[in-house]
DNA sequence: CATGCTAAATTTGTATACAAATTTACTAAA
DNA sequence: TTTAGTAAATTTGTATACAAATTTAGCATG
């Protein structure tokens, strides 16, 4: 369904509404996209109806589309929906997880380690290989969608939620917490610090968009 | 985003995978159903990217697309993920239903009565309207969007749901029951009835699902 | 007979051109 | 001044044509 260039415009378009290249509260234009990417109008459509289906754009008067406007209410629910779904698949997984799995998602953990901060989206798509890594396991491809579609919804408010470097090591602590626990197999401890790795995150970002807007 | 020629096509498409008339396992080809709905491949292919984003079809191959297989353990999935998110939203919801909003509601519940049980894509629809209407007060719209895509995704499943005519009157005396409660102020109670609304339809559908394949 | 390779056929992705719809700007009337 | 209506301008939706990619079929080789 999509090749590789359409992909590039996705990823690219996503990069630039996280780093503020595109106008917020007002209609997104295809021709001016188009031009601005160097392609057809045609790519920029398949890639906003995407972007509208993940929730980064939401309907702009009858046709068009524009920005999601973000704001702690919305991320509060976020946060809940996964504090909800995610556990139920952790849950699947966890007697699936092998030594090999462990080993990837101790890679990504070091690739974390060595990413620069400053590029955010880049440190978002590794937390979610983390987690996307440790979640496959459980072999349950709705519930899998779901929070994939959650994390996406998620990614949108990076700009936010990376701006302090006190939340990046601390969620790295619970990352490693998290493999020991799997490892050891204290399956209800990984439970308990898999909710409070979303609780806590959910927690900073809420409290900081509630001083923000 | 979606004219009115999108929207009827995605209509269709889905009524013709509702009733059979697509081909399962085999890949969707742009070409055969554009000739066959009198239309370009530009509007197929919008569809098409739609279902795929609402988990009606699942990638085929490299590029290309096919009807979602069903089975109990994706239903039982897409149940107990409302049961644990429906009740989050309608909580919101409940403090501001109004007369109109309940109004509203039975009409939706008299249209149902005397809908033909066979037209069983209008009588999902008109479910969904019900549900929907009662959920619109608690103005969430992140909570709302995933509730109104899992109901997308139930809709799927409707072939199977609506094959047994005890389920749809035990559904509507159960819509009845909420109403009532909900007008009464016995949000307690509403909120069990909900559940236990969403509980028994899952149980019945992957019940049904289990003995099949 | 199985397996890997190449080329033909099919199918999807994208550009361009045009049609339909929506938005904007302007005018006229209350 | 406001408002309603209408025409012009802009913007989105779709058809057609072509390019790129994928799949299929056939053939040669082990």
């Amino acid at each position: 369904m999509h090749n590789v260039k359409t992909q590039n415009l996705y990823q690219q378009l996503k990069q630039d509404i996280v780093c503020g290249k595109l106008p917020e509260k007002t209609a997104l234009k295809q021709a001016e996209l188009a031009e601005q990417y160097g392609v057809s109008r045609i790519p920029i459509r398949d890639a906003l109806q995407r972007l509208k289906n993940e929730g980064w754009l939401v309907a702009h008067g009858k046709s068009s589309v524009m920005l999601r406007p973000l704001n702690a209410n919305d991320a509060e629910d976020l946060y809940l929906m996964r504090l909800q779904i995610e556990p139920m698949l952790f849950d699947h997984a966890l007697g699936n997880i092998n030594f090999q799995t462990l080993g990837k998602a101790r890679d990504i953990l070091q690739q974390l380690q060595v990413t620069s901060p400053d590029d955010m989206l880049l440190n978002g798509e590794l937390n979610w290989q983390f987690h996307r890594c440790l979640y496959l396991p459980a072999s349950r491809p709705v519930l899998f969608d779901t929070v994939a579609q959650m994390h996406l919804l998620c990614a949108r408010y990076i700009g936010f939620q990376e701006t302090t470097l006190d939340h990046f090591s601390h969620s790295q602590q619970e990352h490693e917490a998290l493999l020991n626990a799997i490892n050891e197999k204290q399956y209800e401890l990984a439970d308990t610090i898999l909710k409070q790795h979303i609780r806590s995150a959910g927690e900073k970002l809420v409290q900081y968009l509630s001083t923000m807007p």
